[in-house]
RNA sequence: GGUCCUGUAGCUCAACUGGAUAGAGCAACUGCCUUCUAAGCAGUAGGUUUCAGGUUCGAGUCCUGACAGGAUCACCA
């Protein structure tokens, strides 16, 4: 049984006991002592005055004193004002570490058969990945490897939006503009290329509606009337049409495109177990709509639009398939949601999509619902925050985008310059350095963007935004660069860590290493957390908890000049555990962590 | 305009879901490297939690109303 709940019961039963009242064990519940009272869990009597009946003090005393009385695990209590802190001995966690040094995989929890789908990436092929695209990436990647942490299965799939306007805009552009050339002949990226001619389309489309209006014709019409963007909706005609030259060419810019984002994806250092392409079920979900219909949870208006009335449910009306008998972007929705059920049986299935969409997910979740289908309640949209920049808003048409490949470069290089400073790459080959300015960026890149609660929009700000020093992922790194140093040491004059005899003879615990303790324990239940609240910045904050107690360890409390052998051994060994904590943990957070550093 | 989200130190973020004197990091200032990695540690300073009411033993957290910012409300995706 875990320790808070058998202090609970113990506290139920002094309520038997002392005030002869029966009181639900779950309303019962305790919290992490605060940091400047003495005591790891404590107890909030207020709500229960009206059965002790008597001062907040003198019942936080007299329930103290039960469980020091009936519980072997508890060392002293003190009562401050209405709250009861309670220690426990440190045999108890010392036994507890013990536990924990020879347990097989204190890392992950027990399989639960649950099969998780989560969405994440989902990008559009006319243009490169940026900044909003990086924290889309690392929360989807994340949250997936927490999910599998908790013991669940999951699946990471990727939707891709391979085909619409946009992708006929870079199209067009390349036709009219690109002269033949390919990211051989250019020597450009793929994915950079092709959101090259879709930032051409765009300057010379707005060209010809300036001259267009300045010829007398309304805004409006000369928007529409452009021949850029005649030619753009002729192609896309032609497109769903399957003429083969359009075709061809889509794929040959599709594939630079795909080449281009396997390129940002390994750098990144995310995965895909299933990829989608819109191109294949932008057709899907007209049964669907068809099935609506007769199960009248839709309705068809005179001119043959189908729509869904959501006003019992406090939302809209929405449409679901045009009047012309053709899709729209939920009607596809619909049909992918069966797709991926149809292949994968997923119990849950999570899109990891931003806020600006919530009102489609909203609406998407409860079509789905009253069409009864049996997922429908594992229906998740993991919303997350926009990236702003100090000057506001991205807009790739204003430039402002900041593009994933140049940033991840250049924190590289940042890592790079900050290690060199202070000359801390002695004794590392070429491709050791390399390989850690590498993990070090992205370590950076990827703590910054997760440690934050995903539903919160985040500022960032290229010049100061990822700093090297104090709540950040090179911190945490270095934490562990610091204990595998010890390791190694340990290793080099054969301390034998591990041995359990030499372990029982430790006897009492310094604060830090309490502290430290306390933290490692709770791991699983952080593991839990972030799991079932779908959050990555759980862990983050976890870890940097974590980082800190143990370099206020390091400062305080020597290991190897420490007289005692069993001392040695018990600090080693607690270093060994933070180490292999911190790296389960970073691993959740698709964060790898260094030896040297 | 309707709906939804957000508002906490100069800046970036926490606050265990209603508990104690609201905490970290950055920036500023003061100490600590001949000792296991100073990308570190210890400390100082910084707050009317946007504002006004309400609910109760107790509110950053809950309810109401303002104010500010954002998103969304397409036969776009």
């Amino acid at each position: 049984m875990d320790i808070s709940t058998k202090i609970t019961r113990s506290i139920h039963d002094a309520f038997t006991a002392v005030f002869a009242v029966e009181l639900p064990e779950q309303i019962l519940s305790l919290q992490p002592t605060r940091k400047e009272f003495e005591g790891t869990f404590t107890f909030v009597v207020f709500p229960f005055l009206k059965y002790t009946k008597k001062s907040p003090e003198q019942s936080g005393q007299e329930i103290g004193n039960y469980l020091k009385e009936n519980l072997e695990e508890v060392a002293t209590f003190n009562v401050v004002k209405g709250f009861l802190n309670i220690s426990l001995t440190d045999h108890y966690w010392l036994v507890e570490f013990k536990a924990m040094t020879s347990s097989e995989n204190p890392f992950a929890l027990p399989q639960t058969k649950v099969k998780v789908m989560v969405e994440y990436s989902s990008p559009n092929t006319n243009k490169p990945l940026h900044l909003g695209h990086l924290r889309n990436n690392f929360l989807g990647f994340s949250l997936s490897e927490i999910l599998k942490a908790n013991g669940h299965h999951v699946v990471k799939s990727n939707l891709v939006n391979d085909r619409g306007i946009h992708i006929c805009k870079s199209m067009v552009a390349y036709q009219e503009f690109g002269k033949g050339e390919s990211p051989e002949s250019s020597g450009i990226k793929g994915d950079h290329l092709v959101g090259k001619y879709y930032v051409i389309f765009d300057a010379a489309y707005k060209a010809e509606v300036k001259v267009l209006m300045e010829k007398g014709v309304e805004e409006e019409k000369a928007k529409k009337e452009a021949p850029l963007m005649c030619k753009a909706q002729e192609m896309l005609v032609l497109w769903e049409k399957g003429d083969p030259e359009t075709v061809s060419l889509w794929k040959t810019m599709n594939n630079w495109v795909y080449e281009g984002f396997d390129a940002t994806y390994k750098r990144m250092g995310v995965d895909f177990d299933q990829m989608y392409y819109e191109s294949d079920t932008y057709l899907l979900g007209k049964d669907m709509v068809e099935e609506g219909l007769q199960k009248g949870v839709f309705y068809k208006k005179e001119n043959g639009s189908v729509w869904a009335d959501l006003s019992d449910k406090g939302l809209d009306e929405k449409l679901v398939l045009r009047s012309d008998g053709t899709s729209v972007y939920i009607t596809q929705d619909m049909g992918t949601a069966d797709l991926k059920y149809r292949d994968h049986k997923n119990d849950k299935s999570i899109y990891v999509v931003g806020n600006e969409q919530d009102y489609h997910f909203d609406v998407l979740f409860k079509i789905l619902e009253k069409l009864e289908r049996p997922y429908a309640k594992g229906l998740h949209h993991l919303s997350y925050g926009m990236v702003d920049l100090p000057s506001g808003k991205m807009k790739s048409r204003e430039g402002t985008v900041v593009d994933a490949d140049d940033l991840m470069a250049e924190m590289v290089e940042t890592a790079r310059r900050h290690t060199q400073e202070l000359g801390k790459i002695d004794g590392f080959s070429e491709q050791e350095a390399e390989a850690l300015y590498e993990i070090l960026a992205l370590g950076a890149l990827k703590y910054f963007l997760l440690k934050v609660d995903p539903k919160k929009r985040m500022l960032f700000n290229p010049e100061e935004s990822i700093e090297f020093q104090g709540n950040t992922g090179p911190f945490i790194q270095y934490t562990h660069a610091r204990i595998r140093a010890i390791l190694r040491k340990a290793e080099q004059i054969e301390l034998d860590f591990n041995n359990p005899s030499l372990l029982n003879k430790v006897a009492e615990l310094q604060e830090t290493e309490k502290n430290l303790i306390v933290l490692l324990l709770d791991y699983p239940q952080k593991l839990k957390t972030a799991g079932s609240e779908y959050s990555p910045s759980l862990i983050a904050q976890y870890m940097f908890e974590l980082a800190k107690e143990y370099n206020r360890f390091y400062a305080e409390i020597p290991i190897f000049s420490e007289a005692k052998e069993q001392h040695r051994a018990f600090r080693v060994a607690l270093s060994a555990q933070v180490a292999q904590t911190i790296k389960a943990g970073m691993k959740l957070l698709g964060i790898e962590v260094p030896e040297k550093m």
